[in-house]
DNA sequence: ATGGTAGTTGAACTA
C-alpha cells in the first residue's frame, strides 16, 4: 500500500497538479492539506472521475483536510474529540483495515504569539487522541503537514532556524510526546540523501536554492513499521508551473 | 534589520 500527504495551498488553484500526480504516482491513500474550500466548493466528481474515494472537511479561506483513497472509505472522524474549534484540521478515517489520520498542524507564526500557544496546546490534545486511537487500532498510519522540522537535519540553516517557529524545542518535544506512543517518523526509517526536504517558502528563490525545511511526516504504528518498504520525498510536483509551496511526501507497506 | 511570494478576499490576513 501506498499513502501520501500533500498540502496543496489552496485545492481550488491545485486541482490540476493533484490529478496529475494521482495519475503518475498512484498513491492508495492521499491526505491533503490547506485545501481552503468550503463542503459545497470541494471538487468531488473530478476526484471521483480519477478512481478516487473522496472525504473532506473544509471552511472559506484557511486550512481543510480531505482524504482520498482507492477503496472505500468508513469510520470518518472530523475533528479532535471534545474540542470545539471552526478551523479544520483533522480528518481520520479507516481505509483497507488502516486507520488513517490526515492533519493539518497549526503553523504557530512566531513563538511569541498567541498562535504559539494554541499550536502547543492543540499538539498535546492531539497526543491524548492519539493515544486513543492507538487503544482501538493496531495499524495506524498519521500524516500531513506538522509545521515542525524533527531535527536540525530536517532545516536547511539549523543556526537562522534556532529556536524559531516551526524549530522551537517545545515544538520538537511535543513532536516526540507523538513518536513516545510508538509512532516512527517513517523517512528516517530509511536512509535518505541529506537535505531533504518538503517545504520552501515562495520567497527568495528558496526552491531553487534548496533553502527548505522537511515539516511533512508520515508516522507509523508499529505493526505498520514492521512492514515498511519506503518512505520518500517526491520533488517533481514542486518543480511544475504554479507549485504549491510543499510537495507530496509517500510511504509503502506492506 | 527588513522584506521578499502566494492565496483568498477585496486591505488584511495567513503562511
Amino acid at each position: 500500500m501506498k499513502v501520501a500527504s500533500w498540502n496543496v495551498n489552496s485545492l481550488n488553484v491545485r486541482l490540476p497538479h493533484v490529478l496529475e500526480w494521482l495519475e503518475s504516482a498512484q498513491p492508495d491513500i492521499l491526505g491533503l492539506q490547506e485545501t481552503k474550500l468550503t463542503d459545497e466548493k470541494f471538487p468531488r466528481q473530478a476526484i471521483r472521475e480519477a478512481g478516487y474515494e473522496v472525504v473532506f472537511t473544509g471552511q472559506k479561506t484557511y486550512n481543510g483536510v480531505a482524504v482520498l483513497a482507492r477503496s472505500p472509505i468508513s469510520d470518518v472522524i472530523t475533528d479532535l474529540p471534545g474540542i470545539e474549534d471552526p478551523q479544520r484540521r483533522v480528518l481520520g478515517v479507516t481505509v483497507d483495515g488502516v486507520r488513517f489520520i490526515n492533519l493539518y498542524v497549526p503553523n504557530g507564526k512566531a513563538v511569541d504569539s498567541d498562535k504559539y500557544g494554541y499550536k502547543l496546546d492543540w499538539l498535546k490534545k492531539l497526543r491524548d487522541w492519539l493515544a486513543a486511537e492507538c487503544e482501538r487500532h493496531e495499524r495506524v498510519v498519521v500524516v500531513g503537514d506538522f509545521n515542525i522540522a524533527p531535527t536540525d537535519a530536517d532545516v536547511h540553516d539549523p543556526d537562522a532556524w534556532r529556536d524559531q517557529i516551526l524549530c522551537s524545542a517545545p515544538e520538537r518535544e511535543a513532536l516526540q510526546r507523538l513518536l513516545d506512543l510508538g509512532f516512527t517518523d517513517s523517512f528516517r526509517a530509511f536512509e535518505q540523501p541529506e537535505m531533504a526536504f518538503s517545504w520552501w517558502d515562495y520567497r527568495m528563490n528558496n526552491f531553487k536554492r534548496n533553502r527548505g525545511l522537511r515539516i511533512d511526516l508520515i508516522l507509523t504504528s508499529p505493526a505498520i513499521t514492521a512492514s515498511l518498504q519506503s518512505s520518500t520525498i517526491e520533488r517533481d510536483p514542486r518543480t511544475w508551473e504554479r507549485p504549491s509551496d510543499h510537495t507530496p511526501v509517500a510511504a509503502r507497506f506492506a
